[in-house]
RNA sequence: GCCUGGGUAGCUCAGGUAGUUAGAGCGCUUCUCUGAAAAAGAAGAGGUCGUCAGUGCAAGUCUGACCCCAGGCA
């Protein structure tokens, strides 16, 4: 039997610095980055992510990153399968696969730890289901499929159109209305299935560093970067997706970093304010993307400035 | 110095004719998360109502003095 391939993610708030330690690391180690990151998978989206330039890069490969337009919707299941696609390349060549991202929902998906039911996003049933109350919903789904009806957040809209979108397509392609909703088992290996299918026939095993700053110090981070946006053209980097064709209101969509320009290029703001909505949503993002990380055990956290310390926990875990 | 408006939660403000535990939005804290996730949601903590005195059974709400703030007049 081969042993397990090996997959070491490398997660932290915005402004952490996971992609400079993923870069560093994976010039020590033979890998290739993949990111994990739900706005820098668009094209032309630079500044405002943050997105690695090819300076930065450092002749390391990157993978899933400007792979689609931001006029289209890019879902975690796209990601998976692009992230996939990546580690078996990668491990082909004999290297390791470093995924480096905030998105936790795309890491937990990737590693199997969230399933998914297998049905795509229906956009015409998402907007006429838009129109309706949450109360609404939440009745429609009690009668479509009262079992996922009993543990959903009842008070969500985009969870409860999720969950009629499921239904309608399993009712419509005449499946049973309920799914598999199996997760991993093993603590750093999982199975993955999709659909009750085993799609990832060989288990990997994972590696999960999490990068821990100071909550004060992360915020001067996030204040420091969201400046040095500002000045190397956000809104520039803005004013160019609404030329080449993106909506004001898709690209309020594609997160704060346009969102708040978009809104001072049409006068509805000043500067400052734009600045300050910036900061604030970062802060409160990576308050987020923190409760969502904290729940992983399995996570290793380490200080910032631990390179050697975090080259280390890599090297054992690759030589197991 | 005089006139006017105002001083209520961290911020911006609601609180007819005085009457149960003073509200909202934002922020803050904590949390949720099954193909939109930089998304979408939930719960919670904050106020001796500028200060002092007075009138009332009862005052954020009325009266007086004083202290701040903004604008106007001199």
């Amino acid at each position: 039997m081969n042993k397990p391939e090996k997959l070491i993610v490398i997660l932290g708030q915005t402004a952490s610095g996971k992609s400079g330690l993923a870069v560093w690391l994976a010039r020590q180690l033979a890998g290739e980055v993949i990111s994990a990151d739900s706005r820098q998978v668009y094209k032309g989206m630079n500044i405002g992510t943050g997105k690695v330039t090819k300076k930065e890069m450092a002749g390391i490969p990157h993978h899933c990153l400007s792979v689609t337009s931001p006029k289209k919707v890019y879902t975690a299941s796209d990601f998976e399968k692009c992230a996939e696609g990546a580690m078996e390349k990668i491990w082909a060549k004999n290297k390791v696969p470093i995924v480096c991202g905030g998105t936790g929902f795309y890491i937990d998906l990737l590693l199997g730890k969230i399933q998914t039911a297998d049905v795509p996003p229906n956009p015409k049933l998402r907007k006429e289901l838009g129109k309706k109350s949450t109360e609404q919903l939440f009745k429609m789904l009690q009668k479509l499929d009262p079992e996922r009806a009993k543990n959903i957040d009842a008070k969500n809209p985009r969870r409860l159109i999720r969950a009629i979108e499921i239904v309608k397509y399993k009712t419509n392609s005449n499946e049973l209305a309920s799914f598999d909703s199996r997760v991993g088992v093993g603590v750093h290996s999982w199975v993955k299935t999709r659909g009750g299918q085993i799609t990832q026939a060989t288990p990997y095993e994972v590696l999960q560093i999490g990068i821990a700053w100071p909550k004060e110090k992360l915020k001067e981070r996030i204040a420091q970067r969201t400046a040095t946006m500002v000045k190397q053209g956000v809104i520039k980097e803005t004013k160019k997706l609404k030329e080449s064709g993106v909506t004001w209101k898709r690209i309020g969509e594609l997160g704060f970093e346009y969102k708040y320009p978009a809104l001072f290029l049409r006068g509805k703001i000043t500067k400052k304010e734009m600045l300050e909505r910036m900061i604030l949503e970062s802060e409160q993002y990576a308050k987020r993307q923190t409760t969502w990380f904290k729940r992983d055990k399995n996570i290793v956290l380490v200080k910032p400035t631990e390179l050697k310390k975090t080259q280390g926990i890599a090297r054992v875990f690759l030589a197991k």
